[in-house]
DNA sequence: TGACCTCGTGGGAACGTTACCACGCATTCT
DNA sequence: AGAATGCGTGGTAACGTTCCCACGAGGTCA
């Protein structure tokens, strides 16, 4: 028994073994495993049966070298600590597993220069291309990338001939919009990211068209900037909170991070959630099921845009690039932190 | 420039076209790669230019084939949108990067089909280790690997002859303890997990050792069995407060999910934290700067032990088997969950 | 019945690298 | 001076797979 296990340990049964095993030649065991056609299913079956008793484990690393194409595709996303983009991670996971083929994830950690790093490693792996969530703004070091590639998150929206996958703002904001209404809110003051920000131009430019359609002057909706961290929306809340302004107020945070930083800033003036401030979050982080109370939220499709984006990063392998962007629906998730002001409208309106 | 683009993007430079343009033998280049000594100085520097010259990297999978080093580290894990786990990921990724190496992470989800389904592709893509955090308690699947494994996590600890990795619960329930009674509280409520569960047992014990050492009888700690959910903490801790029972409660929960359930008990009955209760919490998940009032908590070193493990395998690859276990100590997180009893007895003890 | 086709199979070559051996030259020892 | 040693280099055989071509057997058609 330890004879039997030690050339196992070895070395490990090659597709020659196989083919002695069989009796046929390498060309043949090659055949049948690729599962091709023109061959004797009696042969087949006695080539299969060969290699499942030598224990035959197909070898990537030859394959991929001569065949060109290594199996691999690589992740790089900015932050894999984030519940957000470990769901992307997942969800591009399963979805590369199902085509048999294995997932390089690295985290950039908002570093431009180990980002790059990453793509060398990638290119250096030999990957068969790569889904990436560019850190900068700049996309120099992808165009010499020189494989195929698809951009996911909302940064990778101003490069309109590549592939990218993100999640569908306007369909998120008319989601929270609407449910802000079915409560009783018609004009939510708007905490959003820094001026530099294309996702805060994205998200103004949601909500205003949303009101207008819904005949909402967007003059009267209030904005006020912030960055997107939980201080940046606390900052942000308590200078909402500053300005003189009668009865409930309703917060649209720009992000999760941001809606928590604001229900600080509101305990801490003394005030109640929901009772004083209502508080709608957008991203879906799971923190926000421990806050007080639970934060109402969008969620950001996370596992639906890793799968989506093996999938545009498959048709882009295969040379049929769609060249466009795609958006994945985001959903509502209903907890505690707005008030349903259309059942008792104690507060007068104007 | 289309000319010169094409070429690069259609067939990407061999060792051979370093070699003509250098005017050596590939031998001689692929000498002065891998920084060989016995070559020209000179001889040396030509060839790099060369290579640079050509845009030459090296192809990984030819190597891996050539050499039977696939430069290829695997990782399995339970869960990656868990951020305790996403750290430890971050960590090992980290570590293997500055060895020049790359790391296949898979998330098993608590499933053990997938686990193995995992293991089976780390083995097809022919990585040269894996560390793993096995999901079943039974290590079959691991025997048959054949591959060296360095395992991590708590379950780990079962398998003496095997190197494995995990946080010093030992000291991470004294740095707890420590502190409890810096802070007046001399003999906590344990809220802690299933009798099942190995991590349980370790508990008790490292908290019994603790509490003889400081002359308490551990006979008067009282414990409450859940589940290591925020559910099962919420259960344990309305157990807990449906005791009879005078004054302040100390609970130290044998995880942050446990402990953020227990504080939304706690609110459930009217009651406040920190000043009818204090909570610590064990983990140190981001969550928990988020909760009102913000968790106290022992920290896991995940990207220590991350990093760690991706070290220990590298030994056991290299074939210098330690065959123990390395415990990685945990710190402290002081945030608002516990009341100070020392500078205020307004209490009465016992 | 001979030319042609199809089918199943075998025999190489090739992918890009590393490992090993051999060779020429200069230097040093006996 | 001839042999032995060292160094720098070139040539070639692997590694395990896939791709392409060739070959024989059997069938079909004129």
């Amino acid at each position: 028994m330890t004879a039997e296990d030690l050339p196992l340990r070895k070395r490990r049964p090659t597709i020659i073994d196989v083919a002695e095993r069989a009796g046929v030649s390498k060309s043949t065991v090659a055949r049948a495993l690729a599962g091709a056609e023109s061959i004797l299913d009696e042969t087949r079956e006695r080539v299969l049966a060969a290699a499942k008793a030598v224990g035959y484990e197909r070898n990537h690393l030859a394959v991929g070298m001569r065949s060109g194409r290594s199996g691999m595709l690589g992740l790089v996303i900015p932050d894999i600590a984030n519940p957000f983009w470990a769901d992307v991670a997942r969800g591009a996971q399963d979805r590369a597993a199902e085509a048999d083929v294995s997932l390089l994830v690295f985290s950039s950690d908002w570093d431009p220069a180990k980002e790059e790093s990453h793509l060398r490693a990638l290119r250096r792996a030999r990957v068969d291309g790569a889904i990436v969530n560019p850190v900068s703004d700049a996309l120099d070091d992808l165009d010499k990338f020189g494989l195929p590639f698809v951009l996911i998150g909302s940064s990778a929206e101003r490069f309109a001939d590549v592939s990218s996958v993100g999640s569908d703002i306007a369909q998120a904001v008319q989601l929270g919009l609407d449910h802000l209404v079915s409560k009783g809110h018609h004009a939510p003051t708007l905490n959003v990211g820094p001026k530099s920000r294309l996702a805060r131009t994205r998200f103004l430019n949601s909500v205003q068209r949303h009101s207008i359609e819904r005949d909402v002057d967007p003059g009267q909706l209030v904005v006020e900037d912030g960055e997107y961290t939980l201080e940046g929306g606390r900052l942000a809340m308590l200078r909402v909170l500053d300005r003189p302004r009668l009865g409930h107020i309703c917060v649209f945070a720009a992000n999760d991070m941001m809606a928590i930083g604001a229900m600080m800033a509101v305990r801490e003036r003394g005030l109640r959630c929901p009772e004083d401030v209502s508080i709608l979050g957008f991203d879906g982080i799971p923190s926000g099921a421990f806050t007080f109370p639970g934060l109402t939220t969008i969620a950001k499709p996370g596992r639906d845009i890793g799968v989506r984006a093996v999938e545009s990063l498959f048709d882009e392998i295969e040379g049929r690039p769609e060249h466009g962007r795609v958006y994945m629906p985001c959903r509502l998730i209903d907890r505690a932190s707005l008030a349903d002001l259309s059942r008792e409208p104690r507060k007068l309106a104007g």
